[in-house]
DNA sequence: GTGGTCTAGACCACC
DNA sequence: GTGGTCTAGACCACG
């Protein structure tokens, strides 16, 4: 698995800014454990290139996870993922229930029981999951 | 249920332009049998005063339902839904499957097992239906 | 030639106003001998009808020739073509000029010879007079 | 000849809308050669400066042009006139017959005769021709 | 009052 | 600076 395939999934289409989804795209793989407390990570330029974006808009999604603490930075050195012990489960508790609300909310609007809904996401769950991308 | 209440409902912080958010919410109220086809929806005007947008915004939206097809309209009358009987369940379904889709591929980024997943929709989606917004 | 193709002119995808297509369309007709001076012209609502627009659409039509002294109106009767003996030629040169004006302005502008240009005009002259609409 | 007065030639009292005249305006330029095949247009902030419009209205303009194939453009860069070599005489054609088309019918509802209508046509246009703006 | 279009202001991503 | 989109204000024809 090269770095290239690891990193290439901004979408110029999508509606939400790229520097957000960079920030999301690190949350993810802090949630699943590929990326490590203490880990150094990219630097503006490297990751700019990686992702054909512009140092910039790289710089404003690192500025955006230092708020977040996700990071931290020192002068004269690569940033690194925060040295907080419970980051990843708590990145993990963030992600998993921000999505489930978003879920939930956006499926309550519509008229259907709890159980056709399950039923849906295993599916789609189980689908997906035998893609190899 | 009074008519304020039951539009109020855009967001201008929401990162979805406005007009979709009034599409979206069209839909929305299609698939849960509030709209039935032939009816009456506002004009564009009555809506923009409701919505506190302008009239231009609504027209805008009105116009990608009408290419989406879910409404028709002439000039000097109010717009209609259109007379599909098999609206309802075609956004339904186009409705469910976005938001699972959604769902799916945000939360297979993170390390989570699908029962735990649909013990947490469970729970989210017990929850709210107690509440009486 | 019924009274119906005679006024079937207006058309409402044109860039003018709908009022000044009538206008317009008067003094065609005052320039081709159709309409002589003292004439009687139709009622607002007649002239509606057949034109299947709205009377106040006429209405404005007619105040508009009123203030061209292209018409007069007295209370309690039709309104009639000025009684201006010098009235057809009047139009006549008006229409010809601006007609002609435009035409010469527009074609300046391309890169195109007299002879060329008048070729066209006899050329597109001729093929519309075999016509009949 | 400077660019400025080149351009200066919108009125906001004309019927047809501003972009329709800007892009009408560009097919002249292109008919008398002006205007050749691959160069760069103006920016739309550029051009809505020069003609004190809204780069948004210059932005409708290009996106007509852009539809009827005179011009592509893509992102961060200038537009430029389409690099097809027939370019200049179809857009002649189009032009010219336009007029011819539109004069003629106009002509033909008064009573002239050929002969002196073109009578008319070559005096204006020698008139003009004297003229140096 | 109805639907519709043209023009303009604010903002975005990218360079 | 580049092209692009969303929102808004003014106006039109018609009833």
């Amino acid at each position: 698995m090269s770095a290239n395939e690891e990193w290439a999934v901004i979408s110029f289409n999508n509606r939400d800014p790229v520097y957000l989804q960079v920030v999301r795209h690190f949350k993810e793989r802090i949630a699943t454990g590929l990326l490590l407390p203490n880990q150094t990570i990219p630097s503006r330029r490297e990751l700019g290139a990686l992702l054909k974006i512009n140092p910039n808009t790289v710089q404003k999604a690192y500025k955006e996870m230092e708020e977040q603490q996700l990071i931290v930075t020192e002068p004269n050195s690569h940033s690194r993922i925060t040295s907080d012990a419970e980051l990843l489960s708590r990145i993990r508790m963030e992600l998993a229930s921000e999505a489930v609300q978003v879920f939930v909310t956006a499926v309550r609007k519509i008229n259907i029981g709890v159980d056709e809904l399950v039923e849906l996401v295993r599916r789609e769950y189980a689908e997906g999951g035998e893609r190899h991308d």
